[in-house]
DNA sequence: AATGAATGAGTGTTCATTCAT
DNA sequence: CATGAATGAACACTCATTCAT
């Protein structure tokens, strides 16, 4: 009654492992252009043409999806930025380079973003790649490093690096909103802005 | 026409007044805590001891309370900075002044958000409430006003409004979340902060 | 604390009664506008300008009003019919007196549904204002009785009555949708056919 | 691609479109007893034993299901009709027939309705079944038709087509609710009445 | 009596999730 | 494993009706 296609080992993993991949490409987008709470499964299934069943069969439910997807965005951003402390000699050119990083990996995260923006769309309620979200913890932790090594003056870390996030984070949307996105420019912005508060900033009792 | 007046309005109007308000409060916490979306109109009546259709007698549908939301937000904050901005003298005080101001502002906004970030819960998905938003517009007027009046150095304006702004509300945040909150270090800190980086800023050609 | 003003009882009675006879009139029209079930009370009460509670001060429910007016229709419609039954010699000046009464009524009655018509809205779903039903019931008495003065030829009352009111009520409607109404063409129409078939109509057994 | 194709679409497809009929007998039987307005969709799906959701993966709303009675109404019917139609050699006997098979189409499609007429509810507020619609649209259109190839005295088409409707319809009705249906009879009665009644109309000018 | 805010069951509809095939 | 129909809790919103004033 019921026939089977098989398929060799290797191919069926590779299947697998691709549509893991798919369904993950779609979540970015769909929760990128919606939200969360507005974007539904459908949503995302329908970008990767597999059916409902097989998105659950990959993950459990909408929420693990929106998670993966910020595990994913982490392991993805973390070796950059540590290499990047690695190599770092002063704040200034860590910062710049960092900076440049974040920015790079909006840029390329985010076309679909842009599609929306510069559709003029309604704005949505809700925002916050999952992303995004790892890559602040991550942030925080490079930042604290810097600081251990004597790079930066010891300030109020937590406010700094929140600090530090929520520029980058703002002024990238900013640009990412402008035609022809500077990112240079936008870049100097943010760095500049930094070096000159953290020069002014309290320094914190050891 | 046959008519019987009842006059005991004051009770009345009085009821309606606070039902009306505890609907904005209930609901000023719950987008809060939820977001637009996954916020529903029995989780905001629900603390007001309400019924749904008495919500419905206040405010004719889910967006509506939202924007109600906003220019509640505006209307009460838009004073305040205005009259800050008329009194200022420099930059250095103007924005001492704002973010001071900002602060207590979210202090007596935001006694419900403290209860739950102490309570740990799960991370709700979406944030950002209207009144946030609507201040948002209202902070980047004034500080149009206040370079134009030459208060302050000719810097990008988007960018830099979108950064205090970025920089004020985290810290703000983060202040709120820490036991005890010092909201003198805080403004002291987004203060030192912003100006600075203004003055390290590339200044805009006129 | 809460003040009367006292009317005269005469008074009384009259707004009491008008308020009651407002309310009959705006349920015709809703109903005839919107069918029984999309019309909602404060549909009704709107048109009076009186208050929802006094709505429940006249008629205890949405379905009482709908009686009332049957009974309303009814009971004016009744003694047009009975004079005219009492005066008729034949059953052919019988019957087109009474399509003439009939279609009068109706116009009289349903100056609001023409508005509708013209209009050319989507025709409602829900439709038989209780006058017209009440109306029903009163026709088939009438029926019954002029057959029995052996005015007319004995065939299946039932089904003649049926047949007239079905064929009185349709052209009426179509009268009512054509440009100009013409109830003279009308009713010569409805009560030609009919007397022509009933001609040709078997007759029952005694 | 990795597909299972799993071969026993007989099945699956078998009770699709019994589900799908299902859902449309329910509507028809509630709509006929509750009309449109006051019919809901859980009144539907309660008689089909399915699930709200399943409702909706049929019909993508109320309006829908109704709009796809007419539909099915209509295709059910016309064949009928324009067979009596073009086998008709006088207007006697195609009305007969077109008269005959009305009676049983409504015999068929109404087994719902004498249940609930002997039941003696309590008259529903609205009827008109999407079908019985559709039906009429057909008539009229089959009657002009007759008309135009002379089997048929010129008439005030629109008159005569919504009389012969009418009556048929509650001769109909009665038929329906009297017990033991004689349809012979019923049929006769419709037929003497109109073509006499024809016979005694006013010519309309060409 | 008159008023209009309060009530809550009920409506159409959506959507995450399950499960027979 | 894939599929997509089935499920039902949940949602925003309406409205007949009640009741304190």
């Amino acid at each position: 009654m019921s026939q089977l296609l098989y398929l060799s080992p290797g191919k069926r993993e590779q299947t697998k492992a691709a549509n893991r991949l798919a369904i993950l490409d779609a979540a970015r987008e769909v929760f990128g252009e919606l939200g969360f709470e507005a974007a539904t499964v459908r949503d995302i299934i329908r970008r990767t043409g597999l059916s409902v069943g097989a998105f659950y069969n990959y993950y459990r439910s909408k929420e693990e999806v929106f998670d993966a997807l910020a595990d994913d965005g982490a392991r993805r951003f973390r070796p950059i930025l540590h290499a990047l402390s690695a190599r770092a000699s002063d704040f200034e050119s860590y910062l710049r380079a960092a900076v440049r990083a974040y920015f790079d990996f909006l840029a390329g995260e985010q076309e679909s973003w842009m599609v929306r923006a510069s559709a003029g769309q309604p704005l949505p309620h809700a925002r916050n790649t999952p992303e995004i979200l790892a890559v602040f913890e991550e942030v925080r932790t490079v930042f604290a490093d810097v600081m251990d090594r004597g790079l930066a003056p010891k300030v109020d870390l937590d406010y700094l690096a929140a600090s530090c996030i929520a520029v980058a984070r703002e002024i990238g949307d900013k640009m990412m909103e402008r035609e022809g996105a500077d990112v240079d420019a936008a870049a100097e912005f943010v760095v500049r802005l930094i070096l000159g508060g953290v020069s002014a900033l309290p320094r914190t009792r050891p």
